[in-house]
DNA sequence: GTTGAGCTAGTCAAGTTTGACTACTTGGCC
DNA sequence: GGCCAAGTAGTCAAACTTGACTAGCTCAAC
């Protein structure tokens, strides 16, 4: 899954560097764990492997107080992968994990942007409503009923992510989050997670 | 994740004996590949991994027509583990996968035993609503506004399930589906499903 | 003054998933 | 009578996830 890259490069990048502890207290402090089912060992994996792709630098440091860590920081490359991702995750259905990790880290993109995918998201979704709709008059013989009957549960679900995308698009046509053109967003004030340390 | 594996062990017992490339088949003739998010390469490890664990038997099939294979058959554990893993799956909240593999395998439940499981599942999910109503109260302040509102999603998720579930052992109730212990259960006429070879 | 609980910081092996690849057969079309 | 596309059956290495484990520090209580 690539929500665990977004959230490890996004937390990274939201503190304007971190140690794979830092993260994960502060993911933790986000409720994700329950989320988007990220466990501690996924952190320190991912944080690796996307220092070895140049998504971050690695820099040592001597243990002053405590065992010795390793900082973290965001590269250029980094974070416009992040950027890509999180628009992807935004437009892409049947991928709840990147739905709710690129809504973590929605205040990455500038305001407008973050309009578009997200009524490219509300597009997606009627399109699949009509496409079941179709679908269920024309139910595929070979499974068995009971499979069929499945497709009113993603109906649902589909109904009420579009309830919410629409929802969550007038909210940000009407200025609410602190988004990354705004003042006092991540990219005027570096650093502005507030860190347990 | 298990639901790989409750499917493919749901398969191979339904059929009545199956290799590999008819699981695959049959899952993909389900519709599967989408809802489960199944890989062929998973479903041979499962498949491997349950007969390691005296789940299913191999019986090596020389290729009469067509490359060699190899017939799997459930034995007791096998049909024992995956009545479990039925049963698990229909009170398991927030494990979407499984829910859905369960519902595919629904019918190997007896009807009284499928509804309490249902009903089991009603109630964590009303007691889950219960939670997430007082924790938009109290909302934690260390996870940022954007993070906070995702509650709002999940809670309309919640809610769609709810109904969903309500209405499935309402249909229980009232005879839908053949369930194990009606007459032309897969118990009674093993081997039901038709294969397309 | 030391024991134990809990926090900080991470490693590691084992298990699982994925995607790309192999290889053989069948049937249709030219 | 040959070739190509599609179907059948599966392997494999690489990537990723998981859960259990290590290990030092701090602080409070006994």
């Amino acid at each position: 899954m690539s929500a665990t890259k977004l959230l490890v490069l996004g937390i990274v990048h939201l503190s304007g560097g971190a140690h794979g502890y830092q993260v994960r207290s502060e993911l933790q402090s986000w409720g994700a764990e329950s989320w988007a089912k990220i466990k501690p060992g996924s952190i320190y994996h991912a944080l690796k492997k996307a220092a070895a792709d140049g998504l971050l630098t690695e820099h040592a440091e001597p243990g002053n107080s405590g065992p010795e860590r390793v900082l973290y920081r965001a590269t250029a490359r980094g974070r416009d992968e992040m950027v890509e991702l999180v628009r992807d995750g935004l437009r892409r259905t049947h991928d709840p994990d990147m739905l709710n990790a690129s809504i973590a880290m929605l205040p990455m993109l500038t305001r407008t942007d973050a309009i578009a995918q997200v009524n490219e998201r509300v597009a997606r979704l009627e399109a699949e409503l009509v496409e079941q709709a179709k679908w269920r008059e024309h139910p595929n013989r070979d499974a068995p009923e009971h499979v069929r009957d499945q497709a009113e549960l993603w109906a649902g679900h589909a109904r009420t992510e579009l309830e919410w995308a629409k929802s969550l698009s007038k909210r940000l046509s009407e200025g609410a989050y602190t988004m990354a053109d705004d003042p006092g967003s991540w990219r005027t004030v570096p650093g502005h997670l507030k860190m347990h340390s």
